[in-house]
DNA sequence: TTGACAATAATTGTTAACAATCGTGAACTG
DNA sequence: CAGTTCACGATTGTTAACAATTATTGTCAA
């Protein structure tokens, strides 16, 4: 999720084991689970690898957030409700702190965290999964096909969505949010994909 | 799925290892699968459980098929493929099969296995994924709230979608779409929900 | 130098025993 | 007789050793 670790990274078992201090047991459980979330692929005998999406896999992933994201949206600006307008709005300001204090990973992680808070807005919780899933897995389709470092959410989007929503215009949330997915993806390379290389070791130098 | 185990049913360890004739390790190892599609419910220490939707999850389930399906089902109308209409005729014709033949649970899989090969028909992996999660939720909550036996999808609606899709035309498949959508919502008694009962022998008797 | 082959090392998959937790029922007390 | 406590049984969670598979390295021959 913060493009941390390269896509066909090797996930040893061994070495996740010692890298968080848990048995074996745990980190099977885990991995099992991110691989059904298709983050990581978990190949037999071989064990388990960072998920590397192709150029087809990355427009499925935009095709349905374009289905899903911006009727969300719509509906969320006709009736948006205190709580959430005060959770998005406190949200905002943290995305603000961390880019003006250019914390990479942090402005990456909240970045995405928008919109699946936008997801938990609308009170569904199947929609808020999807969209926690799709949104991880834009993650490591920005940091594959990624072109230069503006690969993060550009500029205020989000806050100007948020605005929108705040003013109760359907409309111009909806057009708005449209704009910043095309953004998004308009902003990748799709055909030279970042070399995929081997670093585990940045999860360990951080720990 | 065939609605053959009641909400709330305990699946003991012990007991699938022997029904499956598998050890311990492959029975969990499904089991957290299926907890992470919200079908079962495992809690700590106590075991795991059919998955028991309340009201809100229900709602859920029907608001985010309803956001999705009938702009897929639109999509599909407009330019549809002759490989997925091949497959779909193919897949009425077994349905009008079993219908015919009144196997009852045949047609509560292929009733909902026609709904993820839309989805499917859209080339979408993510899509396909998510509608398999979201009719598999919806085979939970009819056979909860199910009121009588007519629960499964009624009559022949599905093989009035397929010919507004063949005959590309996307408003009336979208609009029948929605209709069989409510009709099946409708069909649901959201007050009195079904007695929980324990009746995991039900697959012991059939294997 | 390159290719194939074999042996070894490393890693994953599985099994079985052990520890911990929870529910149940009996015994006891007020 | 009701309520509480304790102990037992059953079930789940964990650990560690073992088996099986794969990757790597070294050797030999062409």
């Amino acid at each position: 999720m913060e493009q941390r670790l390269a896509p066909n990274t090797k996930l040893s078992e061994a070495r996740l084991c010692e890298t968080f201090g848990v048995g074996r047991m745990r980190i099977r459980r885990a991995l099992l689970l991110l691989s059904s979330q298709g983050i990581i692929e978990l190949q037999s005998n071989r064990g388990a690898y960072v998920a590397c999406p192709d150029k087809s896999e990355a427009n499925d992933v935009f095709a349905a957030r374009m289905l899903i994201e911006p009727p969300l949206v719509r509906q969320l600006a006709q009736n948006p409700g205190d709580v959430n307008l005060a959770l998005l709005t406190n949200h905002i300001a943290l995305e603000d702190a961390a880019r003006k204090k250019k914390e990479r990973t942090e402005i990456i992680r909240l970045s995405g965290e928008f919109h699946t808070k936008l997801a938990q807005a609308s009170g569904n919780k199947f929609i808020f999964r999807m969209m926690r899933e799709l949104v991880t897995r834009t993650s490591l389709i920005v940091g594959l096909f990624g072109s230069s470092e503006n690969a993060s959410c550009p500029d205020d989007e989000h806050g100007n969505i948020l605005k929108a929503i705040q003013s109760h215009d359907p409309e111009l949330a909806e057009q708005l949010l449209i704009s910043h997915l095309n953004h998004i993806q308009s902003g990748l390379d799709m055909e030279a994909r970042q070399q995929p290389q081997d670093d585990l070791a940045a999860i360990l130098g951080s720990d």
